[in-house]
DNA sequence: TGCTTGCTTGGAGCGCACTCCAAGGTTCTA
DNA sequence: TAGAACCTTGGAGTGCGCTCCAAGCAAGCA
């Protein structure tokens, strides 16, 4: 990372796929013998095995590991670039854009800059939203107060 | 209303279909001479004639009046039930549950009660969506300080 | 060794919220 | 009175984000 913060974290470098280091997560193994099933991440991630296996094949995951016998196997990383792209996901962010991003951050660090501006203007929606909802927050309170004056 | 605010706004009395007094929205007609044709709605709302007709269909929009010929002609109330389905609409609430809302109006004052337990079950929904935001707007944050002292 | 459970794939299917279509009637302007 | 623009309907289609299926291989245990 660009200091020197907490020591396990991984974070943008694209050298480790671009992890998210805002959430430390307390992966369950140490790097090096961390290579967990579908299953287990279905576990750590309330994601679906289906949903893992579609994400890899629109390009979402980048180029999960596999068993000798061709199972996957996911790294600590993989977990922090999921619960990444969670937290894009609750943006309302379309797919098609994080792959977008995955692609870039497959493309090294003369992406930088895209990446940047593709999560600005990711920020401006979720403000935006963040707008919205407190406005729509404003109506409800209107109501509910009205109909718990009503008894 | 409850107590003696604006004088023109509509509010949750049933029988004024339980339109929201919250945006006075300074429509263009005066009650009375309020009988906008389909492309005027879309003019106002931004929804598409075919939404419009939809949500009449699935019981979402409260019998909307028609011209002797069968035409629809909505009113400022209709405009202002449409308002507030838009609020609910950026909740990410369910259409089937914003017709049970609707349902709920249609049946009368003895449906105060449900409908202010859906309205506080969707303010929680917005209440936790804006904490995820406010988590998500974090960890991009962390991101774009990042590719920013990147260059 | 057999048995159960888990993982693999390509491709089909689903639920939601619209979105559009075809064929025909209505309204407005000149 | 003509012509353009608008409105009607039931039903089919679309795009998104999954979700599931079938058929078969792999892993772990008695």
């Amino acid at each position: 990372m660009e200091s020197p913060p907490a020591p396990t974290s991984t974070d943008d470098d694209p050298t480790k796929v671009d992890a998210c280091a805002s959430a430390p997560s307390a992966h369950p193994r140490p790097d090096g013998q961390d290579r967990y099933t579908i299953s287990e991440v279905v576990a750590f991630t309330g994601l679906t095995a289906h949903t893992l296996r579609w994400y890899e094949r629109i390009g979402l995951m980048p180029d999960v590991d596999r068993s000798h016998t061709g199972q996957r196997r996911y790294t600590n990383r993989d977990l922090d670039w999921l619960a990444f792209v969670g937290k894009l996901r609750l943006t309302g962010m379309p797919v098609a854009h994080m792959v977008r991003y995955a692609e870039l951050v497959r493309l090294g660090e003369q992406t930088f800059e895209e990446r940047r501006e593709l999560l600005e203007s990711t920020r401006r929606d979720v403000v935006n939203r963040m707008a919205e909802l407190q406005d729509t927050l404003a109506v409800l309170d209107h109501k509910i107060n009205f109909y718990a004056g009503a008894q």
